[in-house]
DNA sequence: GTCTATAATACGATAGAC
DNA sequence: GTCTATCGTATTATAGAC
């Protein structure tokens, strides 16, 4: 099955996230959809932008659950943390270094440029910053500094892709997850600042 | 002064900084820097992709002294952060969160389409790296250390750059700054791996 | 070298047949 | 609701006058 409008959302994903918005032209997207043209207005009236608005959203969540997943699979916060960095590196080389975050690409593009898909960019963003600091809540941290760890952890991968993607190298990653654990660690000794040890 | 291919580098870095390179068109660029059409062409006989592998390497070259300018009057590893994310906050907010990483968007944009431009912004990213690795080693770290800490530092800032220009808030960064400092306190301690404590 | 006009093509969007 | 043909207007790139 999988509707005609399900099979637009997912490619225009995929493309979203190796090509970007601008770079990726409504007729490529029926085209490798196997798709009619007059179906993007049809299921789509707003056009190219609220098509982007709503693969934004999808994939957003999708990419959420995906990394959830992942997250409540580990003991503690530090297991998580290694692991999920391990399976970005791990999809990254598998996918010649395509995949990483389906809509950072997207995010920097309309952040200046595209009031209304800036904001669907931060709701997904705000909403994996709740999803991971809910995670650190369980994992024993208090509301601020959950709060805090979850956009560590989610701006620490960010920048990583970035980095990773353009010099084709997992390198970053693993630098950044020993950032990431140092933070975990620092808030479990109570310390945000230095002192004792 | 300021000559005509000075000035169409100048005002193409600027509009890919916060358009990219798909957003940012060629008539877009000479109206803006007030140039004729052709000269384009004559300085840039590769066409766009010529002249964006040189805006890539010029603003990167750039954004790279700004910031070893803010680092080196630090006096330790942990100040130069601290002061150097503050100073990133800052130009946010007063150029309405526009002026972050000037190639971050178009690093993610070619990173899958334009092998030519993807080493460019690969290159670029290597040579902060590098500036980066040789200031911390200054402060006293090791080599392994010292390239370990540029890079969660280059990651952080990137990745807090997504989502402060998303949310239109410097939160992320002021979490990106206690993840680095954090490692860098780490780093200074001498364990990188937990066991004691 | 500077600048303009234009070619060739791709874009997003629309109209309308089926 | 599916699909095609097409409209303007963008794009990159080129040719050629000055």
């Amino acid at each position: 099955m999988a509707g005609t409008k399900d099979r637009i959302v997912g490619t225009t994903g995929e493309l979203f996230r190796r090509q970007g918005y601008t770079g990726t032209g409504l007729k490529q997207i029926v085209a490798e959809a196997g798709a009619p043209f007059g179906s993007i207005y049809h299921f789509f009236p707003g056009g190219k932008q609220q098509l982007a608005a709503e693969v934004i959203r999808t994939s957003g969540r999708a990419y959420q659950q995906l990394v959830e997943a992942i997250l409540d699979q580990a003991p503690d916060a530090v297991t998580a943390v290694e692991t999920g960095f391990a399976a970005a590196a791990e999809t990254l080389v598998a996918t010649g270094y395509a995949d990483a975050c389906p809509i950072a690409t997207v995010a920097l593009e309309v952040a200046s440029t595209d009031e209304t898909l800036r904001e669907a960019t931060a709701d997904v963003f705000a909403a994996w910053v709740d999803s991971g600091a809910t995670r650190f809540e369980r994992w024993g941290f208090g509301p601020a500094d959950a709060r805090r760890l979850a956009i560590v952890l989610i701006t620490s991968l960010e920048g990583a892709f970035v980095l990773c993607r353009a010099a084709r190298s997992t390198e970053a990653l693993t630098a950044a997850a020993s950032a990431v654990t140092a933070a975990v660690r620092a808030a479990q000794a109570g310390v945000s600042s230095p002192e004792e040890r």
